[in-house]
DNA sequence: ACCCAGGCGACGA
DNA sequence: TCGTCGCATGGG
C-alpha cells in the first residue's frame, strides 16, 4: 500500500503505514534516544528524541497514521523515511518468517517492530556502553553522553559527540557518564576513527567478516557489539547479536538454530525474538512450561517408589 | 543484601 | 583454543 503524505500547519501526516508501532519501534532494545511523552489524547501515542544530529516528535494515531511535528516533506524523504525503513515490506517478511511456529507466535507479540537505519558512530556508541548492562541505565548513560559533549538541538535534547570530541577526552573528561569501565572503549574508539584508521564508510561497503574483525580492533569491541553495529548502525540483518537473552532464547527453542525460512532476515528475526524473550518471559521460562510435571506424572510413583 | 544486565579483555591451563 | 574472573554502576 502506499504512503500518502499530507503537508499540514504543524507538520506532515503520513498514512497508509503499515506493521508500524511507534513504541514497539523505539522501546524494543535497538535505540536509546527516544522517550515517551505523557500524552492528553489516549488515542495516540507521542514520541520525541533525536537520530542522526536532529531532533523529532512524532505522533501515532491509533488508526496507525503518524504525524512528524515539523517536518517538510523533503527531509521526510531524505531522512525519516529512510530511518524508519518505510520502504521496506514487514508484511512479506513476517510471512516467511511465520513458517516456523515460534517466529510466528513472537512477530504477532510485537507486529509493529521494524529495524531502524541509524547512523553508524551513533548505534556503535549506544552498544559499546550496552555491554553487560541494562536497557534503563544504558539510555541515561547515553542521554549524558550527548547533553555533556554534544550540541543543542530542541527542546533540551544533545546530538551525539563527534568522534573528534570524545577523541580529545580522558577517562577523567567522561566521569559525568556513570559508564564505569566502558569509558576508556569510547575514547578508543572516538581515537580510531576521527584520526582514520577505521573508517566507517569503508566499513559499510565491505564484505561482513571484513566489517566484523575491522570493528573489532576497537577496545571493548567484541563479537556481540560489532554485530549489534553492524545491524543497527549499518542495516546488515543477516548478523544475529547473541546476547543473554538471545542465548536463552537458542538454548530453550533453538537448540538447533534458526529455522531455514529466517535464513534471509536472520537481523529481523532476532529483533522478534530478543523483544518476545525480554518482555514476555513467561513464554519462555524452562521452569513452568518445560518442567513442569503433567498431571498423570504428578500421580505417577516416582522411581525411588517403584524401586523400593 | 543480593543478583543481574543487549560483554569484553586479561590471564592461566 | 577454552574456561574463568574482574570490571563500574545501578535497577529490581
Amino acid at each position: 500500500m502506499p504512503l500518502t503524505v499530507t503537508q499540514l500547519e504543524n507538520g506532515l501526516l503520513v498514512e497508509g503505514v503499515q506493521d508500524f508501532s511507534l513504541s514497539q519501534i523505539l522501546d524494543c532494545g535497538q535505540c536509546f534516544t527516544f522517550s515517551k511523552l505523557d500524552s492528553a489524547d489516549p488515542l495516540t501515542e507521542t514520541w520525541h528524541g533525536t537520530a542522526g544530529g536532529r531532533y523529532l516528535k512524532i505522533a501515532q494515531r491509533q488508526d496507525g497514521a503518524l504525524l512528524f511535528y515539523n517536518t517538510s516533506p523533503a527531509l521526510f524523504e531524505q531522512f525519516w523515511k529512510s530511518y524508519f525503513d518505510l520502504d521496506t515490506d514487514y508484511a512479506h517478511i513476517k510471512s516467511i518468517l511465520s513458517q516456523d511456529s515460534v517466529l510466528a507466535k513472537a512477530t504477532q507479540y510485537a507486529p509493529g517492530i521494524r529495524i531502524l537505519r541509524q547512523n553508524a558512530w551513533e548505534a556503535l556508541c549506544c552498544f559499546i556502553i550496552s555491554q553487560n548492562n541494562n536497557i534503563k541505565r544504558i539510555r541515561g548513560i547515553v542521554e549524558r553522553l550527548c547533553q555533556s559533549f554534544g550540541e543543542e538541538l530542541e527542546h533540551g535534547f544533545f546530538s551525539f559527540p563527534a568522534p573528534a570530541v570524545l577523541a580529545g577526552c580522558c577517562v577523567e573528561d567522561l566521569a559525568p557518564l556513570r559508564c564505569g569501565f566502558r569509558a576508556k572503549y569510547l575514547i578508543d574508539a572516538a581515537q580510531k576513527i576521527h584520526s582514520g584508521e577505521i573508517d566507517l564508510q569503508a566499513i559499510a561497503v565491505m564484505p561482513l567478516a571484513q566489517a566484523r574483525s575491522e570493528l573489532m580492533k576497537i577496545y571493548g569491541i567484541g563479537p556481540k557489539v560489532a554485530d549489534c553495529a553492524l545491524l543497527y548502525g549499518f542495516y546488515r540483518l543477516e548478523c544475529c547479536p547473541m546476547d543473554v537473552w538471545m542465548k536463552r532464547v537458542f538454548a530453550i527453542l533453538y537448540p538447533n538454530g534458526l529455522p531455514d525460512c529466517a535464513k534471509d532476515y536472520i537481523g529481523i528475526a532476532q529483533q522478534y525474538l530478543f523483544h518476545y524473550a525480554r518482555t514476555c518471559p513467561q513464554a519462555f521460562e524452562p521452569k513452568q512450561e518445560v518442567l513442569k510435571p503433567t498431571p498423570q506424572e504428578v500421580l505417577k510413583p516416582t522411581p525411588q517408589e517403584v524401586l523400593a
